[in-house]
DNA sequence: TCTGGGGTCCTAGGACCC
DNA sequence: TCTGGGGTCCTAGGACCC
């Protein structure tokens, strides 16, 4: 049998690249795409002439304007960004018949058997980049291998504007020279872990067993090291989640301990949870509420109930609950956060204590509401309470 | 340095049922 | 009387990814 061909497709400093796109005077420049320097926040792109300077995703916004004070720092703008996406992504979905996109700037192609029709896969390859480059003007890194976790590990290492192919066979030469911590999966904590164990190296890690590894660091996690280590698919990246949930969170500019405005803004949170709910036809029958305190300490509550979400106010009603068990009152809070678990899509029966008519009634009201806003984009329409200015505002 | 926002998956304990 | 074995659901926390 051939071998089969996984492509991992990965635009560059995608959102970076974008906002150069856009306006190309910021050609050569350092950017930083993100938080405002000054505010609680991070960077979420930063272009290459920027990372020369140390800044990298993730990291917060004020050390990334320390150790770049003259780059050009720039608001994330989400719906440009998912424009630019679509446009590549149909792109490469007419090469693949099977094509599974992985993040707004990340996707898998199949491209098994299709020697013939394209040639080379090297040369399609090439032939990708080429047309991306020409229609959006953006670079693009291309894994080839034999399967998808060996292609993402490739694509990784040839960026930017790069592209590399492992053959079968060649695995073990590829992830000799790699760093632990550049597998997928291994992230700080898995390599300190590792670290103590005397493992540093991927070599080291394929000196153990599989036992050993599930020994010391669970059952799902000592198989999955085991087979990243020798480059078999470790089944990373399932074409279909088990369950889906849906959140809404905020950070405060400063810490906030009265209950007034954070009631006002976990409505405010419920409201955009059921939104979304709505206008992508889901139905969920989990509500939980997260919270980070002062201190970074995080806790989250959820609570599930024998019927369907209707509305924004019972979601509230259910979250301030929550937060009446996690809360003591006076404890300032960081960030608050409002979702959804166990979401399906709606079609399913109504069970439990709503009437099939009271549930239909309240979800209508949310829907009008969600046309409402479609309509009006841009429009704040929102519930009156969070219109009237905090009672504790400067 | 002082840590966003949106997700998925895994673990472990407890409740409950057969 | 003192104890099974499994399965499923729920919950809280944590690791990881983009």
């Amino acid at each position: 049998m051939a071998e089969a061909v996984l492509f991992h497709v990965d635009l560059d400093a995608f959102y970076a690249s974008v906002e150069r796109r856009d306006d190309p005077s910021l050609q050569g420049k350092a950017i930083i795409v993100g938080a405002r320097p000054g505010s609680r926040g991070v960077v979420s792109s930063c272009s290459y002439e920027a990372r020369r300077f140390g800044v990298r995703s993730a990291m917060p916004i004020g050390e990334a304007y320390r150790r770049c004070p003259h780059g050009v720092f720039l608001p994330v703008r989400m719906r440009r960004y998912l424009e630019v996406s679509g446009q590549v992504m149909e792109l490469l979905r007419s090469y693949a018949p099977v094509f599974q996109q992985l993040s707004i700037d990340e996707a898998f192609m199949d491209l098994s058997g299709t020697g013939r029709l394209y040639g080379p896969p090297e040369q399609l390859g090439e032939r990708i980049k080429q047309q991306v480059r020409l229609g959006t003007g953006l670079t693009l890194s291309i894994g080839i291998a034999p399967n998808r976790y060996l292609a993402k590990l490739a694509s990784e290492a040839c960026k930017p504007d790069g592209l590399l192919r492992i053959h079968g066979g060649e695995e073990a030469a590829f992830l000799e020279g790699l760093p632990l911590a550049r597998l997928w999966g291994v992230g700080d904590k898995t390599r300190q872990r590792l670290s103590e164990l005397g493992i540093d190296t991927v070599t080291a890690l394929r000196g153990l067993s599989e036992e050993a590894l599930c020994g010391a660091m669970g059952e799902a996690g000592g198989r999955y090291l085991y087979r990243a280590a020798r480059g078999i698919e470790p089944g990373a990246f399932s074409a279909e989640p088990k369950s889906r949930s849906l959140s809404s969170e905020m950070t405060f500019e400063s810490d906030v301990a009265s209950a007034k405005t954070i009631g006002r803004c976990l409505l405010e949170l419920c409201q955009q949870v059921m939104y979304r709910l709505i206008k992508d036809d889901l139905s969920s029958n989990t509500v939980f509420l997260k919270l980070r305190l002062f201190d970074f300490s995080t806790t989250t509550a959820q609570k599930t109930v024998g019927h369907w979400l209707a509305s924004s106010e019972e979601l509230h009603k259910l979250v301030l609950e929550l937060l009446g068990q996690r809360w003591d009152g006076s404890t300032p809070v960081r960030l608050i956060g409002v979702g959804a678990a166990n979401v399906l899509s709606s079609g399913h029966p109504v069970q439990g204590e709503l009437f099939e008519d009271e549930f239909a009634r309240r979800r209508k009201v949310e829907e009008a509401v969600t046309r409402l806003r479609e309509r009006m984009e841009g429009v704040r329409l929102t519930k009156a309470s969070l219109i009237h200015p905090p009672e504790d505002a400067p």
